[in-house]
DNA sequence: TGTTTACTTGAACGATCGTTCAAGCGATAA
DNA sequence: TTATCGCTTGAACGATCGTTCAAGTAAACA
């Protein structure tokens, strides 16, 4: 065990990110990892199979960060940071702008199977998480009871979605910031009636 | 000139839609147009060529239905309109729901510098188009004077993204119409102060 | 009429793609 | 010690990639 697999994982999360699944070649991989293509076959049986465990731990870590959110005092306030922190990075980390998962359905149909269902269920992960701020936000005062919390969470969750592929075009922090104060807004505001 | 040029930009849009630049091959070019690589290149110079017109060819069709809103007696139910139609399409034209230009972006970095100009130029386009529409809007009284016109168009255009990258994983359209609700509340609402 | 020009054909090119495999290595178990 | 196992190596495979090119066709112009 010549590689630690953390290590494996960080490093091929950092090229798929930046490159996407498809334009990630091996050899890109290979050059990465600092392996040969037998140990990554070994390991991970093909290409797809890597990019399956680089999403599911990305999925986990970003949950995990949801989750914080949604235990924070203030979970509107920490909210309001994870916006900002995802969208506004240096410019070296750019890419990082672009959520993977979002990335990655752009591309959904040129990924194997296995891979395509682990993107899937893991914006249902997200989801979830998004979710659960929802309900803190209510139950600390910070958003009004009525708020429709299955709407409210897929629209927030829409919302990320929104601005991590504005924010990787944009050069200004200042406009993002202010489009992330209009989702804070827009989040105390009113709501759709489901007649129609 | 066997083949007529709108009818070859209509079918590789098509194709590039479905597919992605990278993913459409130039063999899946080749049986879609009809043609021998040959003739495709003699008049495209190259697959990044054809992609090009296509993306402006879009670009102006786009801009063109965005002038047709703003010109609308009402141009906010007209811009409602607009998302319903981009957003609830039939489900065998669901490749649709998704912005080619936004699916261009996603891939931005695998495509040469030329296409590239073309798509992010085009989003310009866009965003002076959402721009007219909001100022149609104030001029008809269907938003407050104080609405902060270049904000909100970037704000819209972002809307727009988000959703459609949204509504190409979304099974129910109902969900989506709600989502449609709320840009036109949001719309209507507040906005955020520019100091910070 | 011959010349030019734009377009068309289809075989073929070199490069790169994801993947395989025989061979070797080092730690663990018998 | 020997056998087994997971991991590692790197050359090589067949497939596919975008592209080229010599040759041919048809319309436009001289």
């Amino acid at each position: 065990m010549k590689y630690d697999h953390n290590d494996i994982i960080e490093k091929a999360t950092t090229l798929f990110w930046r490159r996407g699944f498809h334009a990630a070649g091996m050899r890109d991989i290979q050059q990465a990892l600092d392996m040969r293509p037998g140990s990554i076959y070994a390991r991970f049986q093909s290409k797809e199979g890597l990019f399956k465990l680089v999403i599911e731990q990305y999925a986990q870590n970003s949950a995990e960060r949801l989750k914080q959110v949604a235990k924070a005092e203030s979970p509107l306030n920490a909210l309001y940071s994870f916006f900002e922190t995802a969208l506004t990075g240096p410019d070296e980390q750019r890419y990082m702008r672009q959520c993977l998962l979002v990335k990655s359905i752009a591309e959904l149909e040129l990924i194997g199977d296995i891979a395509k269902k682990a993107v899937l269920e893991s914006m249902q992960t997200l989801k979830a998480g998004f979710r659960n701020i929802i309900e803190a936000c209510i139950e600390k005062g910070e958003l009004p009871k009525h708020t429709p919390t299955s709407t409210a969470a897929e629209w927030l969750q829409n919302q990320f979605v929104g601005l991590r592929a504005f924010a990787l075009l944009q050069d200004d922090n200042q406009t993002t910031i202010q489009m992330i104060d209009k989702v804070i807004i827009d989040l105390k505001g009113q709501w759709p009636q489901k007649t129609h």
